[in-house]
DNA sequence: AAGTATACCTTGACAGGCGAGGTATATTGT
DNA sequence: ACAATATACCTCGCCTGTCAAGGTATACTT
């Protein structure tokens, strides 16, 4: 059984921004490589990927550029930005503390 | 800076089942012990509480009924059943994985 | 020619959180 | 005496994030 969407949410962003802390990434490959490193356990279904892309960008956290692939399907490339390093950071903060708390409170 | 509520979705209801476990108690209790508990870096809000209330009484993980307080405000009791206990062993299950699956997400 | 993998996107429905509002009783402070 | 605060419950309606379902296009394999 897969983890469920509500114990992820708040997440998500938090998770796509990790896997663009090493270098530039896309959609479909953050994707397999999530699915991946957590063998499939982890999904983000991609609606919500694209959506969190679009959030992300609005918030200044990601910029985007079209790779120039001369073959197969394009692609939209995702950056972090020094933006998007510090709410990382901050998220990575708030979600050990938020372990920590949930935790005291689950006997 | 208290937990965003996001990160605690997915958790209210096994943190209210959490506080069901040992003994009966009543919404107004439940969230001042959690606060206490978390340095009021938890509080769930009061529609949320209420709400969730209702979602487990539908899912009969608990069952409910008035207490006889001859003095000062009523309070409606809640008491977790078997397969309320059931339900808290698994989600408490699903959330160690789901910390896990994330912190290998998270570098 | 059909199927699968790669790669992107939008729309609309749904569920949970919660701000804002409400009710009622008891205690404490001035 | 009266106001304020604490206790204790409740509902309504908005907002946000997830995702099923649908779509487009290219390339490779069978």
């Amino acid at each position: 059984m897969s983890i469920a969407s509500d114990l992820l949410r708040g997440n998500t962003d938090t998770i796509i921004l990790a896997s663009l802390v090493e270098h530039d990434s896309y959609g479909y490959l953050i994707n397999k490589e999530i699915m991946a490193k957590t063998e499939a356990q982890i999904e983000l279904k991609d609606a919500t990927l694209y959506s969190a892309f679009r959030r992300l960008e609005k918030e200044g956290l990601v910029t985007t550029y079209w790779g120039n692939e001369d073959v197969g399907a394009r692609r939209r490339y995702y950056s972090i930005t020094e933006k998007g390093r510090e709410a990382y950071g901050q998220n990575k903060a708030e979600w050990q503390k938020a372990k920590q708390m949930i935790d005291s409170l689950l006997v």
